[in-house]
DNA sequence: CAGTATATGTCATGTTAGCTAACATGTCAA
DNA sequence: TTGACATGTTAGCTAACATGACATATACTG
């Protein structure tokens, strides 16, 4: 594909970059702090966009208004990079198994039920055993 | 897989899983209000929660810990369930193209120059031609 | 060079998100 | 029935987010 290098090529002032996206300089800048976009620069240090930073910046106004804030469009952004990433640490069957039984027992000798014992009892025997 | 059915029942009451994840009985019921988990009932109206309700509120925990906000997780969470939602209305090349190059022209009937005569040049006639 | 555009930094601000606290009421297992 | 636990609701706090607004300095372009 020839068009890639065209796509990400910095062509754009800031100037045409505020009249395609409708955003002020301000907030462009704001998101660049932020590391949503890196402009290249010239060597006077202005900001050169590419069309690929146009759409970086449309999405990212899209995401503001639906209330998602910088830090969440930061996240979203990284998942689309790499959407195996974000692995969340999930408690393991068998270490939450434990916990529960754990609470249990301690419920049971205080005299309360946190637990709906029916549930529990299908949880831990029903299926398979182990 | 026969575990799915054990991490979708609802067994944990509101007690045990303040202590399993560290929240308040307010928070997960603010989260529930903003719908990010749906808890199960009993007939008295109590929340029941499954372990999958423990990671999603564990994931919750983690994300609001790292300055995502409420509307930002539900965008995250839509993500992960259609991975290739998210359609953002991209410019394509035509369009920009054709906005760039009108840009241009207004630019030098004003005697101002916006983009950068170079890079344009080379954008334009650079590689294939159309 | 003159004039406009941009850079960078700081101060200020409105809004609101996320949460706490507090209540009165309702639920639940023994 | 009892006493711990949950519920929905209301009211209010606080901190921070995203921008605006200036001021000053530097960069462009004709």
């Amino acid at each position: 594909m020839e068009k890639q290098w065209r796509r990400s090529m910095p062509i754009l002032s800031m100037n045409i970059v505020m009249q395609l996206t409708g955003l002020t300089a301000r907030q462009i800048r704001y998101y660049e702090e932020n590391e949503l976009i890196f402009p290249s620069r010239t060597e006077g240090k202005q900001r050169m966009f590419s069309l690929d930073d146009i759409d970086t910046l449309l999405e990212i106004k899209d995401l503001l208004a639906s209330g998602v804030n910088i830090a969440g469009i930061k996240q979203i952004f990284e998942m689309k990079k790499q959407p195996a990433a974000t692995s969340v640490h999930k408690i393991s069957d068998v270490e939450l198994r434990s916990i529960v039984k754990e609470e249990l027992k301690k419920s049971q000798l205080n005299q309360r039920v946190s637990l709906r014992q029916g549930d529990l009892s299908r949880f831990f025997n029903n299926g398979k055993s182990y």
